[in-house]
RNA sequence: GCCCCCGUAGCUCAGAUGGAUAGAGCGGAGGUUUCCUAAACCUUAGGCCGCGUGUUCGAAUCACGCCGGGGGUACCA
């Protein structure tokens, strides 16, 4: 809905440039920015490693577009000949596709690489540009499940790649610590509550009460009612509902915590829904002002019949606010606050409606940057063609997930790499980051399965296939025993798979900010796979012919394979990082 | 009822702005370790891209209509 944020600066490799400049010299019709903004990379590098679609072209010359490509190759090949940058320009179908002087641009890609070493694909293009990103919040008093996972992972990475394209960043925890929900909690502990079992397991333990709650909710309606009561008694201030409030939370908040460390996830504020406790009456009044709210059925409202939405609720019958009157406080504290470019919503898409509403009072509020909001949605988690539901006690705990992906690496560990030294960490690593690459790989608006036979399979294509080969390429480096150099002799990359691999590198930079612009992190994942894939391909060579090991005895052919493994490497490694996952260096 | 999302190989999914012959993995069949880690690699079979109509030089991709699945739709978040 809302615009891409980053401008889509395409990297002006200069063999990109040479490409635009050259043939809009050629044709009349065409900027070089235009050519530019049109290059595709052809799918099948064979055909070349830049492809110039001539389509648009065919209506204004009225000509079949191969007609017209294979005119324009043809004036173009002197002009190719005589480039620093390009060695081939040929027409096939409706493209011109161009190739490049494949050792210069090694050169360029690995040289790049290798030199800006942890900063690669880094820019400096969000300078100024906060993005705000509120991501995870849980609700307090339930148990971690997979079902949290998703915003939490999707959050994070965003974050990452945002910040390492130059933007600063904020990531907010917007924890559910305050409504309706507290109110049972309340009545819970107040029926059945248990101080000892609270001591010794203590979100276990308000999780089950929970859970209990809304089973005998369903017998006694009474049960709802007086929730909805405790809650309004938090609200108002109540010293016991308020003290029994902070004991929940603290201890939710340190569960928390200790699940955020593991997966390597920060926040830069857990400012939660009962930070706007006392920030939602200016807003109220605002809203009255404006003439925005109106009662209905004895609650407090802003209409939206105009646009056949439901209208947006602020208070209930009982003068309790809901999360939306919290959420127009804390957009609104959060621009105050932060002054952001964008403000991004990891939220379920089940919470669309609430989104699109919020974002309309906005507007209406006359908060011009009510169009710098944008509600980042993403599809459930499932179990056995089952929602999650914490209500219902139907839950996958994050916890068992890690430890059995955990378990399962070491014994795996155990098997092929006994003395392994640091082995517990290793696995530790590889399983964390197993579970994470499976729940970022799939595009986020997808529903997705939970299915353990998939999270914890290390095959290709998953976390631990990356980390591996990862892990690989760093002992080839070390195994090599001299220091990389980036002077070497690049026309010793003859073969076709090391050029597919430098494509591919090139290709890095351009990724990340296809994955900001697109708020989609498994567009990393699969680009990290194909790229282990490509390098896999090329190493394994090695094994028939010992001419094709990266380890060569010319020494001179070794020297740049390394470099290309060291930069392929060292993309991986960033990569994963970027995806909160670690890259151990052996395993 | 209305609104939103999804539908691609047996399974899980890519296909990003409409573009070159629709691609991977798992599973199936077959193969590769004197070697830099076999958590790897190579070969192979397997497709009315849910259905229909339209727009276009060109549609898995866009529009409209169906079908199937999921979600939302006033006092939960």
């Amino acid at each position: 809905m809302a615009p891409p944020t980053t401008t889509p600066a395409r990297s002006q490799s200069p063999f990109a440039a040479e490409v635009a400049t050259l043939s809009a010299a050629v044709v009349a019709e065409w900027s070089s920015e235009a050519v530019a903004a049109m290059l595709e990379i052809p799918s099948d590098p064979e055909r070349g490693d830049y492809a110039l679609p001539c389509f648009p072209l065919a209506r204004e010359r009225r000509l079949a577009p191969p007609k017209i490509a294979a005119e324009i190759a043809d004036q173009l090949k002197a002009k190719v000949a005589g480039s620093e940058w390009l060695e081939g320009v040929e027409a096939a179908g409706g493209y011109v596709n161009f190739r490049v002087k494949g050792a210069r641009f090694a050169q360029y890609v690995v040289g790049d690489i290798l030199a800006r070493g942890d900063d690669c694909g880094r820019s400096d293009a969000g300078t100024g540009q906060t993005i705000v990103i509120d991501y995870s919040s849980p609700n307090i008093a339930k148990m971690f499940h997979v079902g949290h996972l998703r915003s939490t992972l999707v959050g994070a990475a965003l974050i990452r790649v945002f910040g390492h394209l130059g933007h600063p960043t904020v990531g907010v925890n917007h924890i559910g610590d305050w409504g309706t929900q507290f109110g049972k909690l309340l009545v819970a502990w107040d029926l059945w509550g248990e101080s000892d079992r609270l001591e010794s397991h203590p979100v276990e333990y308000l999780y089950e009460l929970y859970v209990r709650f809304h089973k005998e909710a369903k017998a006694r309606p009474d049960l709802e009612e007086r929730a909805r009561d405790a809650f309004r008694l938090l609200e108002t201030g109540d010293p016991e509902a308020r003290k029994l409030w902070q004991r929940f939370r603290d201890c939710s908040l340190e569960e928390f915590g200790r699940i955020y460390s593991t997966l390597g996830v920060e926040f830069d504020s857990f400012a939660g829904e009962s930070f706007y406790e006392d920030k939602m009456q200016p807003v109220l009044d605002r809203l009255a002002q404006r003439g925005l709210s109106t009662t209905s059925r004895d609650a407090l409202i802003v209409d939206l019949s105009d646009l056949d939405w439901p209208p947006m609720m602020l208070r209930k019958q009982d003068e309790a606010t809901l999360y939306a009157t919290r959420d127009l406080a804390a957009a609104i504290y959060r621009h105050e606050t932060y002054g952001f470019h964008k403000l991004l919503y990891v939220v379920g898409q089940a919470q669309e409606l609430h989104f699109n509403q919020l974002f309309e009072v906005l507007r209406r509020l006359g908060y011009d940057w009510a169009d710098d909001c944008e509600h980042v949605m993403f599809g459930w988690v499932k179990f056995k063609d089952q929602h999650l539901s914490s209500r219902e006690g139907n839950v996958v705990l994050l916890d068992e997930v890690l430890n059995r992906a955990v378990e399962m690496v070491d014994s795996i560990i155990a098997e092929k790499n006994a003395d392994l030294e640091d082995r517990a960490r290793v696995a530790r690593t590889v399983g964390v980051g197993a579970v994470i690459f499976a729940d970022l790989a799939t595009r986020r608006i997808r529903d997705v399965n939970f299915d353990w036979d998939e999270v914890l399979s290390f095959d290709h294509g998953s976390g631990p296939y990356v980390m591996y080969t990862h892990a690989r390429l760093t002992r080839i480096v070390q195994k090599y025993g001299r220091p990389v150099s980036t002077a070497v002799d690049y026309e010793r990359l003859t073969d076709p798979a090391e050029r597919a691999v430098v494509q591919q590198l090139e290709q890095f930079g351009r990724q990340l900010q296809t994955v900001a612009e697109r708020r989609e992190p498994s567009y990393l994942c699969s680009y990290l796979v194909d790229l282990t894939s490509t390098v896999n391909g090329d190493v394994q060579r090695g094994a028939k012919d010992p001419s094709l090991r990266i380890l060569a005895d010319d020494p001179d052919v070794a020297a740049v394979r390394v470099a290309l493994v060291a930069a392929t490497r060292q993309v991986l490694k960033v990569g994963l990082d970027l995806l909160g996952m670690g890259a151990p260096e052996r395993m």
